[in-house]
DNA sequence: CATTATACCTAGTTCTCATAGGCATAGCCC
DNA sequence: GGGCTATGCCTATGAGAACTAGGTATAATG
């Protein structure tokens, strides 16, 4: 409950739209959210790895092992096919969403 | 997992929002939050009502039973101290959030 | 009188995240 | 060489929250 909870239901986008510009190894696609948004983006290693595991499961990722600029063993990740589509999906979603709670919050009060 | 799950870290401050303006009962706070986005905040009756137990059980909220114009019986909850700071409190991180996810999924593609 | 909408409730399931460890290797400093 | 940190991966367990799918009761409507 430090960072976030507000992860859920967004984590899965978030990964997709990380690895959308092309392949990443899990460790990376946490500090780039984590460095791209100021800190705030800060995804767990328990959340991140099992949410790569459940999606690739589930067909929208697909990895292979290699090597990091600097030598070291990792994981790559990439984008299905049927990642592609859900990330499109998930994106306006998440746009619907986001502007259906501004419009609540921003509700002249009585 | 038909509607949202984007719920979850929101609902909360969906609900304080709502009854920032004066007391509701909580069917009203379903309708209300249905109604004013069209349908995308439709929230379950089995997370509503759970969710405001929940809140007032955390010293958010204070429920009172009464009656509807209707003459329904009613439970009416009105926001706390606690839950009024409680609100800027989520408004804030709420915002955070959003702009931190705009933030990537509008990130420049390679 | 039956159906619908209102208005409340909760037990059980499922899903996801965080906690809190573990393993292995590369680079750095002492 | 020895210890520490950062990188890079993993998972078991627990907690928490939303959904499913029921239930109750009453007022209005056909």
């Amino acid at each position: 409950m430090s960072g976030s909870d507000l992860f859920t239901g967004t984590l899965e986008l978030l990964i997709l739209r990380c690895l959308a510009g092309g392949p990443r190894h899990g460790y990376a696609v946490g500090r780039f959210l984590r460095e791209s948004s100021g800190g705030v983006l800060d995804v767990e290693e328990g959340a991140l790895y099992p949410a790569l595991h459940r999606m690739e499961r589930k067909g929208l990722l697909a990895s292979s092992w290699g090597k990091t600029e600097t030598g070291r063993r990792a994981k790559f990740y990439n984008v299905t096919p049927d990642g592609g589509a859900r990330l499109e999906e998930e994106r306006v979603r998440w746009a619907e969403y986001a502007r259906a709670v501004d419009g609540v919050l921003q509700e002249s009060e009585g």
